[in-house]
Formats: structure tokens, C-alpha cells, sequence
DNA sequence: GAGCACTGC
């Protein structure tokens, strides 16, 4: 390991820009903050901007009587500081101070400060475009640059060359975008705030390594020996590889006893599918005597934060999905981290004391690194977002204020799957009333397309629940040894027709168990009880909205037909046909497509397919599949199919 | 015949 050879890269930036406590910058930001329309504040964990401005603003009277919105891109974090800030001001939460995020609203018409989720946000907007209720908006963790976070970008430009200084916009960023963000909103001021941080000493290998696995192993053991007391964090790319070490390094711990001076190692594993009793194992306290090493995906970059931890172990890689708009389809890959990702990952060594951060890579392929990691809105598809724009009044979507444009052929893409749908008229608005209830659910619009046809196929309780089912996370636990067990407890699940059908299946069957007896129930049948309560409550938050939607509430009961047409009209775009060889062509696009090993279809070979995405890893795969009759495809939908039909496509 | 990082409405 070497040093880094100008000690830390944060110091340099330190020096380069001075920073100031926020408690100082009091009297300058609240100045600052009446000269200007738009303020970016930049400054590190700890810095107190999200906590103490807001309450700053408020005391002040600046916000003139309207309210102050806060937004995060996580939950957790809005309800947490919420709490926070309601307790360093005395006053009750959903009062003065409150939040709002999703199934959780704990605000009323007398909150003043109101935290919330970006995606809340702009919820609000969609009723209200130019947002009138609040005087400030605060857009945390800019440099996140989530997908409703860009839309309040734009938008709040737009509103701002509305309301003649009559709207006020603070970004917050832990990152140098400050000069981005500064551009984007002309005349914007930047301020730099000091965070509360301990320093972080990072190591690089000398050379690079063949494999990364090893070299974690081989580094977390050698910290044990040489390092003083202290939990190690390691960063990996996911539960496969997290399984392997944690498989490979009890063993070799064991040669180490008395070797060490701080005693054997626990090892702790932490992703996002772990069960919840696993995940809470690396929130208990290390037992005397022992060190913890924690095995971990990028959920502990910013989502969870591990007390105890002094050492970072970086293997400079995570997991990403991209969007292709040409070819439909995401890709799940291994790439590199950006530098932004590094230091995220390095400072977590510094939240308690002083740390030191190793980086299973060279000095040279750091500097290397992209810089950050391309925003969402660079790798996603963009029809929900589409769809949004159209309901805030944006006629010409590519005219749009983007910080960064979007690739022109996924805005396009985007459209004309609104169009197929129905979505968006000839002319491009939004259509009656199928577009403007689309907007209102809180689905990929491909997926509220199932749920408003299955009100009009009488199957609509079935639609619910099938597609709140694949709006959670997998519900099926899976465990490398446990592999066979799972196969037959899915046996009782698995309906011929497909995935859809045997996830709705799951749900039918979990809701007839008693409330106290689920996590048992879901623990025999290897099922992830966390992905079962979140698909149950956000199938009654869609059930809320069919109903004010005036969308009747049926049953299909026996007849699963409806079912699987209404399916097919919201997914149409991935109806695929047999070919000679067991593959499948997509009829849209003409990908070929397999169906993933995943599927309770796969081995079987259905002559007519529809499916929720294609994942591109080692080949094409078809992901959560559904049999269907090529003859409902003119039927679901005529005007696109009657176009393939005539050119042969068929 | 082979595998799913992480958020959010």
C-alpha cells in the first residue's frame, strides 16, 4: 500500500476554497440569501446546511408566511432530520416541522418547514405547478442528480422567471457541481460551508491486482494484523461476491488468532435483498474481544451508515444498470466507480475518528476515473418523466431547461411508447382521460396502463395485485445452498402462465395468513417478508387511486384471460414470438430475447410471450414473463399492431 | 441453461 503522495486530495480542496462553520455564515447566507434569487451552498457531511439553514430561514421571517420545502432523495433521511430539526426547535413534528414521503405524511397546514422525498415534490407539482405554497425551495444532495431532482431543476427555473423574485432556490451539494449548478441558475451565488469530518488517510496499491476478490481478502486480514482497534467496511458489487468472501474469510481468520491483536473476526454481510433480521446484524455492537468486518454493496455509500467503522476497504467497483433506448433494454454490468464514488466510499472511515481508506487499486487508475458517475436521467428510461412534463405544461419536452439534455433517442423512445399506449394525442399533449391518469399513478406508465385496463377487463383486484407484486423488490429469497428447497416451496406458486400470474398467486396466498404469523410463513417459503409488506402497501395506495380515479374495482376470479390481456396492453412493446431455435423475438423491435433462468417459464417453450424488461448480462433475458395468444395482440393494441402486421413484422 | 447494484412516487 502507498500513501497517497500529496496526502489527502479533500485537503488541497480545503485550502483552495475557505470554508466557513454555518453557524458563522449565519449572518452572510441570510443576507445572501434575500440579494438572490438562487443560492448553492456546498459543503461537506456535518455541516449542519440541511439541519440549521431551514430553521435559519425561518426564524428569519423569509420565508414570508409561505412554507419551506426540503427535499432528499431518500426517505430515511427526510424523516430522520425532520425529527431532528422538530427537537433542536421544541415543537411537536406535523406541526411547525414535518414531512412527507411517501406512505408516511406527517405534515399539515401548519407546517412550515416540510422535509421531503424529491419524487414528493413533484407530486405536488403535478397538482400545483407552480408550486404556491412554498417562498423556498431547498434541493438536498444535488449532486445526487436523481431523476425528480432534475425535474425540479428545470421546473424551478421556470417558475422562477415567473414569480419575479418571488421564489427562492437553495441547492446543496457535498460536491464541486457548484459551478454547474451556479451556470445552470445564472447569477446563482456559491457559498462553502465546513463540514465536521475526521481525516481519512488513503492508501493505494502499488500495482494493480488480478483479482479484486482476493485482494480484498487479503487486505481486510492484514488490517486486522497491522491496524489498530476499529470495524472494517468493504465495498463490493453484490450478493454473490459478498457470499464468496464471507465464505473465505472465517477460515483463513481462524490461523490468525493471537496473530492480531484485537481477536477474531465477525463477519457481517449487508445488501439491499437481505432479509431485515440479517440487515440489523451490522447495527449491533462488535462483542468484546472481536473485530467486524462488514461486507457490503453501495447501500452503505450513502443509504446506511455502520457505526464503528475506522477502515475502508475499496475494490473500486460497483454493480450499474444502463438504459439502451435503442434496443430497450437495461444492462446490469461491473464497471468501475467514479472518483465521486471513491471519496463517498473513503470518508465513511472518517465519521467517528480518524480512518484510513484502501483502495484495492493504483494512484494512476483513480485519477483515471470519470469524475462522477453519469446523472440518472443519462440511463433510465424516460417515460415516466415524459409524461410528468407534459402534466407541469411542457409542450415541447426537448425544449426543456435539462441541466443535461437527456440522449435525444431515449426523449423519443420515450414518446412513442406514450403514444402506443394512448398516453399522448397525435399532437403530442396529454390525452383524456387515459394520459391524465396515467400521470396520477405512481408507476411506469407501461405498468399503470395494466392497472387502468384492468378496470375496463373486470380485473382489476388481479391487476392490482400482479403489479404491485413487480413494483417491490424480488419476492423470492435465493440462496445459493438453498437452491433446491426453494424450487419445491415455489412448486405451490408456480401457474403454467407464467411469472405474473404465479407472483399473484404469492400475494393471494400471504394475504389469507394471520398478520402475526407472516414472517414465519414468509421465513418456510423462502420468501423476502420485507418485498411482501411493501407490495401490500403499495397495492392499497393503488387501490386508493383507482378508486378516485373512478376505476371500478372487479374480480376475474377463476378466468385469468382478462388477466393476461390487460397485462398484454400495457406491456405490449415486449410481446415476443417463438423462433426455431428457443429464443424469442421481440415483435416491436426485433431484439432476440431469452427467457431468464429466473422464470417459471423458462425450459418450457410458450409460442407467444409478453415480459416486463430485457436485461442484458451474458445474453438477452426476458424477465417476468407471461404466455399470451398472438391473436389478443391486434386486439390490445390495433393501431400498433395493424402497422406491423401489414409490413410483415408478424 | 444460468443469475438482481441502489433509490423513489
Amino acid at each position: 500500500m502507498q500513501a497517497m503522495a500529496d496526502g489527502s486530495e479533500r485537503n488541497g480542496l480545503q485550502k483552495a476554497q475557505e470554508r466557513l462553520p454555518i453557524a458563522e455564515a449565519r449572518k452572510q447566507l441570510m443576507s445572501l440569501v434575500k440579494a438572490h434569487q438562487t443560492l448553492v451552498l456546498v459543503g461537506e457531511t456535518g455541516s449542519g446546511k440541511s439541519t440549521q439553514l431551514p430553521q435559519f430561514l425561518h426564524r428569519a421571517g423569509l420565508a414570508e408566511g409561505r412554507s419551506i420545502a426540503v427535499t432528499q432523495p431518500r426517505r430515511v433521511a427526510a424523516i430522520a432530520i425532520a425529527r431532528r430539526v422538530a427537537q433542536e426547535m421544541g415543537v411537536q413534528l406535523g406541526a411547525e416541522v414535518g414531512y412527507a414521503v411517501r406512505f408516511d405524511d406527517r405534515s399539515s397546514a401548519a407546517t412550515r418547514i416540510k422535509y421531503m422525498t424529491d419524487g414528493m415534490l413533484v407530486r405536488e407539482a403535478l397538482i400545483d405547478p407552480s408550486l404556491s405554497r412554498y417562498k423556498i425551495v431547498v434541493l438536498d444532495e444535488a449532486h445526487e442528480r436523481t431523476l425528480p431532482t432534475e425535474i425540479l431543476f428545470g421546473l424551478m427555473k421556470q417558475i422562477q422567471a415567473q414569480r419575479k423574485g418571488g421564489m427562492k432556490l437553495i441547492v446543496m451539494s457535498a460536491t464541486l457541481d457548484a459551478a454547474k449548478f451556479a451556470h445552470f441558475f445564472d447569477g446563482a451565488k456559491v457559498i462553502f460551508l465546513q463540514g465536521r469530518q475526521f481525516p481519512v488517510d488513503t492508501l493505494y496499491l502499488p500495482e494493480p491486482v488480478d483479482s479484486y476478490l482476493d485482494a480484498v481478502r487479503r487486505t481486510i486480514l492484514q488490517i486486522h494484523v497491522d491496524e489498530a482497534q476499529g470495524d472494517i467496511l468493504a465495498f463490493l458489487t453484490g450478493q454473490e461476491e459478498i457470499e464468496t468472501l464471507q465464505r473465505l474469510i472465517p477460515e483463513r481468520s481462524l490461523q490468525l488468532e493471537g496473530a492480531g491483536s484485537h481477536g477474531k473476526l465477525l463477519v457481517v454481510p449487508i445488501y439491499a435483498a437481505l432479509q431485515p433480521e440479517q440487515q440489523a446484524k451490522v447495527f449491533e455492537a462488535t462483542p468484546a474481544g472481536m473485530r467486524k468486518v462488514i461486507l457490503a454493496t453501495n447501500i452503505a455509500e450513502t443509504s446506511i451508515t455502520v457505526p464503528g467503522v475506522r477502515y475502508v476497504v475499496d475494490a473500486g467497483f460497483v454493480k450499474a444498470r444502463s438504459y439502451n433506448a435503442r434496443l430497450q433494454s437495461d444492462s446490469l454490468q461491473v464497471v468501475p466507480v467514479s472518483k465521486a464514488q471513491a471519496r463517498q466510499r473513503s470518508g465513511r472511515a472518517g465519521r467517528e475518528a480518524a480512518g484510513k481508506a484502501f483502495r484495492l487499486y493504483t494512484e494512476a487508475a483513480f485519477l483515471g476515473l470519470e469524475a462522477a458517475s453519469a446523472p440518472e436521467i443519462q440511463r433510465v428510461s424516460l417515460a415516466s418523466l415524459v409524461l410528468q412534463l407534459k402534466q407541469l405544461g411542457v409542450a415541447d419536452v426537448l425544449a426543456f431547461p435539462f441541466m443535461d439534455a437527456p440522449p435525444k433517442a431515449a426523449l423519443l423512445r420515450a414518446l412513442e411508447l406514450l403514444l402506443a399506449l394512448g398516453a399522448l394525442d397525435a399532437d403530442g399533449a396529454l390525452s383524456q382521460p387515459l394520459g391524465a391518469q396515467l400521470v396520477r399513478l405512481p408507476l411506469e406508465p407501461a405498468f399503470g396502463k395494466v392497472l387502468l385496463s384492468g378496470g375496463a377487463m373486470s380485473c382489476s383486484e388481479e391487476a392490482l395485485s400482479v403489479v404491485s407484486m413487480t413494483s417491490t423488490d424480488p419476492v423470492f429469497v435465493s440462496t445459493r445452498n438453498k437452491e433446491e428447497a426453494l424450487t419445491e416451496m415455489r412448486k405451490q406458486f408456480i401457474s403454467p402462465l407464467g411469472d405474473h400470474i404465479t407472483l399473484l398467486n404469492v400475494l393471494t396466498s400471504y394475504v389469507k395468513v394471520k398478520k402475526n404469523e407472516r414472517g414465519r410463513w414468509c421465513g418456510e417459503r423462502l420468501l423476502n417478508v420485507r418485498s411482501m409488506r411493501k407490495a401490500l402497501e403499495i397495492r392499497s395506495q393503488l387501490r386508493e387511486h383507482l378508486l378516485s380515479l373512478k376505476v371500478p374495482l372487479k374480480s376475474c376470479e377463476n378466468d385469468l384471460d382478462p388477466l393476461r390481456r390487460a397485462i398484454l396492453s400495457g406491456l405490449f412493446m415486449h410481446a415476443a414470438i417463438l423462433l426455431p431455435n428457443n429464443t424469442y423475438k421481440v415483435i416491436a423491435s426485433g431484439q432476440i430475447v431469452s427467457i431468464h433462468p429466473s422464470s417459471v417459464l423458462s425450459g418450457r417453450k410458450p409460442r407467444c410471450i409478453v415480459f416486463d424488461e430485457i436485461l442484458r448480462t451474458t445474453r438477452n433475458y426476458a424477465r417476468n414473463v407471461t404466455v399470451i395468444e398472438p391473436s389478443w395482440l391486434p386486439e390490445v393494441a390495433p393501431s400498433f399492431f395493424s402497422k406491423i402486421e401489414s409490413s410483415g413484422g408478424l
